[in-house]
RNA sequence: GUCCUCGUAGCUCAACGGAUAGAGCGUUGGCCUCCGGAGCCAAAGGUUAGAGGUUCGAAUCCUCUCGGGGACGCCA
């Protein structure tokens, strides 16, 4: 039994990219459709956890050997970009007008005063919502004037949530943005297959499909609808086309939506649509991963005291000031530059973390005191643990004590201490650990995970001298210490997207 | 009304059918001549909302009741 763990620590230690971990058998195309932020409104907390999550799920599966396809389904071809379009024209003529150096870049500054303000025209303004209406048409129509408003707001609206990406090391990039404007072309088509194999009925003026199982309020049945009686496209529908497009030209095996809870009938029955229609092969996988609402102190869903919500900017803002305030407290002598790279890591890992921990089922209570805390189960704990191997290895450096050197002496390793053996068998479950967390799709296990590993590590921290071990300790204690430090950067670095740090 | 989801320590949350249900915060008391105290150790704190059932074994699965949140025809 002692040896087999022995074995299996210098297996996990010698294979540095995969910790000893194998690939999938049989490596699917598995698609992701996550964080889909609504362009002209400012990322706020509530987008954090499909943004977060559905990450972590793309980095597990792409860990695993799969081809990961990551889509990020903006929302961008509303009818609210009508007056959006509407009001960005009077804004430039205005300019225009006055000659003021007023650039395109300050107008969309402020992407939710901006769009507060075209609501507000748009519900006041008799004339002005007539251009709305005129834009909204003239969008649909492809007339360049509109299209380059358009193209000038979404452009602007990308420059804000890129930098929340990059904040939150989130994978998404530019190549995985397909937003519901690429549909729009498709739609008539979905709707006219559907029609065509008989599954599309007219109701009260609207498309709809009817599936088996769903009933509304009065037990009727509920539909499904794909057409609105003035002709529209509608959720449903681009969805559909969405859908669609990833089994048909994305080739995907498995298609992952990370949404909140309350749109588990939509996908319940857009799946049901699509099953119907034919376009769902046998042994392909859909999958929608819900999670819970964000509340409030009040068990509301959340809102601030002026009944605004918290933008993720500013939480993250806030989190790294307020890192910043421990790092000044705890190491004063760093160099500036090193105490802001350390304040970042630590403010957004400790962020993250703290929504990554809960079950995502969970309606949980948001609190900046939960959300920044630096201590117990928090990122910085494990950051810490991290920044403490890295203190000991450099100290081995200046010693000359090299790690590869000493285990090449290495007859059998002992594992005496309690603390030694805790932590060698948390260690060498990172795989139980990791699958556990991606075929359940729950990040918290693998937080869970994290948090034993580094609390072993604090324990045996405590209680193992490591430098200054007896030379038959000495070896065993250097690889925990190393195979711990790389467990920990694995999974915060390449799992949960969380920055390591050698010093804090 | 139907469906979904949650209810676990004072508070916020874990627990992937399996050992005495675990953490953090808060409370109380310890630990720096020794690799970083964002740490470690210990104490107090639980009828897992309630009642039945399945199982060798249930916080977890099933049924019902109570309570919170959510969804249920032209928003996404």
């Amino acid at each position: 039994k002692d040896s087999f763990l022995a074995e299996r620590l210098v297996a996990m230690h010698r294979d540095a990219a995969r910790l000893g971990i194998d690939k999938a058998d049989a490596p699917k195309t598995v698609v992701v459709d996550y964080s889909g932020p609504n362009i002209a409104k400012e990322m706020h907390v509530g987008h954090l956890r499909s943004t977060i999550i559905g990450d972590c799920i793309a980095r597990l599966y792409d860990f695993a050997g799969h081809t990961v396809i990551r889509q990020n389904h903006i929302g961008d071809w509303g009818t609210q970009f009508g007056m959006l379009c509407a009001l960005y024209d009077k804004k430039l003529l205005d300019k225009d007008r006055h000659e003021e150096g007023l650039n395109r870049s300050e107008t969309l500054k402020d992407m939710e005063l901006f769009y507060q303000e075209a609501k507000k025209l748009y519900d006041e303004d008799a004339e002005f919502a007539i251009t709305s209406r005129a834009a909204i048409a003239g969008l649909h129509k492809g007339e360049a004037v509109w299209k380059r408003y358009w193209e000038g707001i979404v452009k602007e609206s990308r420059k804000h949530y890129n930098q929340i990406y990059d904040a939150l090391h989130v994978t998404l990039t530019a190549s995985d943005e397909r937003g519901e404007s690429f549909y729009a072309d498709k739609l008539a088509d979905v709707v006219a297959q559907l029609k065509a194999k008989g599954l599309a009925t007219e109701s009260d003026g609207a498309m709809c499909v009817f599936l088996d199982g769903f009933k509304n309020k009065d037990s009727q049945p509920l539909p499904f609808i794909i057409q609105k009686s003035d002709g529209a496209f509608l959720y449903a529908t681009t969805d559909l086309a969405a859908l669609r497009f990833r089994l048909g030209e994305l080739k995907a095996d498995t298609v992952i939506y990370v949404t909140d809870a309350r749109q588990a009938l939509h996908f319940q029955m857009l799946f049901a649509a699509a099953k119907m229609a034919g376009w769902v092969k046998d042994g392909i996988a859909l999958e929608h991963i819900t999670f819970g609402t964000m509340l409030g102190e009040d068990n509301k869903p959340f809102k601030t005291r002026t009944g605004g919500t918290v933008k993720l900017k500013d939480l993250l803002e806030e989190a790294i000031e307020r890192a910043a305030a421990v790092v000044e407290q705890k190491n004063p002598d760093l160099p500036a530059e090193q105490k802001a790279h350390i304040a970042k890591a630590v403010g957004v890992g400790a962020v993250k973390y703290a929504d990554y921990a809960n079950n995502r089922n969970s309606d949980y209570v948001f609190s900046f005191a939960k959300m920044l805390a630096m201590e117990g189960n928090t990122a910085p704990y494990m950051q810490y643990a991290y920044a403490r191997i890295q203190s000991i290895e450099r100290k081995a450096e200046e010693k000359g004590v090299r790690i590869t050197d000493e285990l090449k002496n290495l007859a059998v390793l002992p594992l005496a201490d309690a603390a030694e053996k805790d932590l060698a068998k948390l260690l060498v479950r990172y795989d139980q650990a990791i699958a556990a967390s991606m075929a359940e799709c729950r990040p918290n296990y693998l937080t869970g995970y994290l948090y034993d590993v580094a609390q072993a590590f604090s324990r045996f921290y405590t209680a193992c001298p490591v430098l200054t071990a007896a030379p038959q300790d000495r070896p065993a204690r250097l690889l925990l210490c190393d195979l711990t430090a790389r467990v920990i950067k694995h999974g915060l670095t390449e799992l949960l997207g969380i920055a390591v740090i050698d010093q804090m």
